[in-house]
DNA sequence: CCTAGCTGTCGATAATTCTAAACATCCGGG
DNA sequence: CCCGGATGTTTAGAATTATCGACAGCTAGG
């Protein structure tokens, strides 16, 4: 759970082809305290940290964004999109299967009259899309509209919202929020 | 040049209607802590913030990419999208005056023949996107496929790639990266 | 072999962070 | 008016982090 910091500087700092002595010069701290923080024997400061990323350099949230590479699947054919919708309202998920995701690409459909739940959703992270057929009616914060095919929307998921097809014919979205809700 | 620590701590403890001494309870630590860190009297060690912002909850990415603004518009009319294509190349981008965004979405036209470049993309991050109509040729590292509409990718975006339209009827693409490219 | 220069680690101590408890406000109810 | 319960701030001292200098290991060159 808790945020390896060590490893992560270490593989930074040799990524760069910096020693400990020369990414100390940079970052204004001693060598020794470079090695306490990779050896993890001691949780350096935010202050510290980020006189260290400014040597490298790196913002802290690149650093713990820490974004590592593998191999996985990149096309999906239609099919292949899992669906974790219900009621109405299709939501067919790209990539599920892929570890350590950074966003939740989905292609939605909503039946007429069709909406996510009773309840507003809220919950951390940003969420947008585009409508690409028939109508949605979005309710975020106070807020409410009805967008159209080549409309769209970006807001911060923490403000209740909800999303309903107030149309006769479907509608259908392309939406994606980050961190990843599914 | 210094990040606020402090200030950024509040604000979002506040918007999450925590006092001090609940999301001390949450976090494990003291509210006297707390105090000390929202007025930037001490910086935090990355353990004390990291049990902080599990106590919000939210990531040490997150937190630091300083995602504090609210008042900004949340609804774009097709017209409101901002085009950054070229050649044939119609990219339409979604919330493009909103400051700090975690994600890049696009709704994307290639003409016939249309490409992104001679030269393969290579940058940090991730993207992913689901094909609304016509044909797309998608090249990630050495893998190419032609996606059709309703098929989707997600990929590293450090992979090189590029998009192309290998047919004769345009294509329509909705598109998301993380962290934002424009 | 020995030195010079680099590497990372370690121990003692200085400096800073963190805790625990007290303190000062403020607000609403009795 | 005063009390209870909430708020954030402050302080002394415990705990942790950061520094400084020393140390051991490695490599290249003389």
């Amino acid at each position: 759970m808790s945020i390896d910091v060590g490893a992560r500087l270490r593989s930074i700092r040799q990524m760069c082809g910096l020693s400990q002595r020369e990414l100390a010069r940079r970052a204004g701290v001693t060598n020794g305290l470079i090695s306490l923080v990779e050896m993890n024997r001691v949780s350096p400061s935010v202050s510290s940290l980020k006189k260290l990323l400014d040597g490298i350099p790196m913002s802290m949230a690149e650093f713990f964004t820490g974004d590592l590479n593998q191999q996985v699947p990149v096309f999906y054919a239609a099919t292949e999109l899992v669906e974790i919708g219900n009621d109405g309202v299709s939501l067919r998920l790209v990539a599920a299967q892929r570890a350590n995701r950074q966003m939740t690409l989905l292609h939605e459909r909503y039946a007429p009259d069709a909406q996510t739940g009773e309840e507003m959703l809220e919950h951390r992270g940003e969420e947008c899309g585009v409508v690409i057929r028939g109508k949605i009616e979005v309710t975020v914060g106070g807020a409410s509209r009805v967008l159209g095919p080549g409309e769209a929307y970006y807001f911060n998921s923490n403000l209740p919202h909800r999303f309903k097809n107030p149309g006769r014919e479907p509608c259908e979205i392309v939406s994606c929020s980050t961190p990843p809700s599914f």
